[in-house]
DNA sequence: CCGGGTTTTCCGTTGAACGGAAACGAAATC
DNA sequence: GATTTCGTTTCCGTTCAACGGAAAACCCGG
């Protein structure tokens, strides 16, 4: 067998970092308990190899072994992932904001920003009484389709935009829109109104209204969105609402000069 | 210099595994951002191997740089992370009984699991009207002095509750508790009631009720608490409703025996 | 233009990582 | 309870990726 070329994380598997983020990889929503052969096999790695890596990975407390001998994605890992400042960081801001829209709308409130030319929802608040919508924290979804993803593609760069265009728009309902063009045109709209409408293009019955988050310089560096049921509001009537907690997240997120960003001497 | 033994992380540095995660431990709350060579110096690493190693990790989207250059944690981690079983796995299994407390209380809410001899933070919900709590999601904090903790610690296995009670008890407010025959006496209430109450041993105007969260076989893997200003409840009311959510979330855990933790062929 | 810091490239050396092989263990299957 | 199967772990000789010193490039602020 070809050494890697296949397996299931990223390209190259020469380095020792490499060979560790395609054992990681391999993990996923489906998939989130495997045992040592799996992981093996569904990496391209070699058995002995992947178990002493593993071994130390569970030394650090990154893998985590149940009674079920088992292995599966460990706390440690967790407990660092929560210092992205694009994550966990953007949320703990973000957060009070979301509350208040979700007060307000009873929707489901979103939070998204781009990782390379898709959506990586960041954190969400969903009521008993919204809509079911099938985000996973953490996970990743095409931006056309999204709220979300159409106000960060719209301020994304243009070579992003394209790449995301010239590429097939996947069809998830009737009323998907999968000319590139047709997009294009909605995205300019975006840009101009400060905000997005995605109708039914992921659900026939859902549709999401979303605003983007500005960072320091201008640059936008996530979306806020909320999710409603088609018909139940006219979705246009929600949009004042949700550029304002947009807005501000924007400027808590600008305000704070705190000394925790400044390096100090030990 | 000796090779390793002191740096910010972990013991084993021979490893590149090792210094991997020495490295990205190097990352704190207090400093979610970093340049290169502070990196290279707060791990121990040589700058050329550091300089390496976070280049192969910026390209792989594990750490991230933003135009100033500097370094910080990326999503990719982030979404890696988000597979915990632990972590955000059980958040998203508990949510919804913690709002329903939350509803019902409108006090903090709070998940937390024991990692090695301490608590982390796993979830919150924080009204606006709740009292401050001083925890940061994915933070650690030692285990006598909080609800949560009693609970987890009074359900861990005896060593554990050994070393804890043989280090000294850090003393927060002139309530907490340093002797560990008082803890231990109190640990036995815990699992003899069925639920902990923590009374301003980490602040003199917060106290918790927590709960334990059982899982498949019986042991505790979480708890559940809420915390409330000192003197506006009485806190013993509150203990079934905790109680009631922390056995919603048991059940929850319980239950499925969903296809997705079966392993399929390709 | 100079001098501190940081970042990046270069490259010869070496030991950590590698992985085949085989022993070991656990759990179905007969 | 004997046999097969599948997963895990140990062992060990080979080799190449990782290492890190040195020096060049870069980036300020003075």
């Amino acid at each position: 067998m070809p050494p890697n070329k296949e397996g299931a994380g990223g390209r190259d598997d020469r380095s020792v970092t490499g060979k560790l983020f395609t054992l990681l990889s391999v993990f996923s929503p489906r998939r989130t308990v495997l045992t040592l052969s799996e992981i093996a096999h569904r990496s391209g790695l070699a058995v002995t190899t992947v178990h002493r890596l593993v071994g130390e990975l569970v030394e650090r407390g990154i893998l985590e072994r149940d009674s079920d001998r088992r292995y599966r994605i460990g706390l440690a890992l967790f407990e660092i992932a929560a210092l992205a400042p694009r994550g966990p960081g953007l949320r703990e801001v973000a957060l009070p904001y979301m509350e208040d829209l979700y007060e307000v709308t009873r929707e489901n409130v979103q939070l998204g920003v781009r990782a390379e030319d898709e959506v990586v929802f960041v954190e969400r608040i969903a009521g008993r009484a919204s809509v079911g919508v099938r985000t996973r924290l953490g996970g990743r979804f095409p931006m056309p389709p999204t709220g979300l993803g159409l106000v960060l593609l719209a301020h994304a760069p243009s070579e992003v935009r394209q790449r995301v265009l010239e590429a097939p728009l996947r069809r998830f309902t009737p009323h998907t829109l999968t000319d590139p063009e047709r997009v294009r045109s909605v995205l300019s709209d975006v840009r101009r109104d400060g905000f997005a409408i995605s109708d039914r293009q992921v659900t026939s019955d859902a549709l999401s209204v979303a605003a983007p988050v500005f960072g320091g310089s201008g640059e936008v560096v996530a979306a806020l969105s909320v999710v409603l049921r088609f018909g139940s509001v006219r979705p246009s009537s929600l949009a004042p609402a949700v550029r304002m907690a947009a807005r501000g997240i924007s400027r808590a997120l600008t305000a704070p000069v705190t000394s925790s960003e400044t390096t100090r001497p030990d």
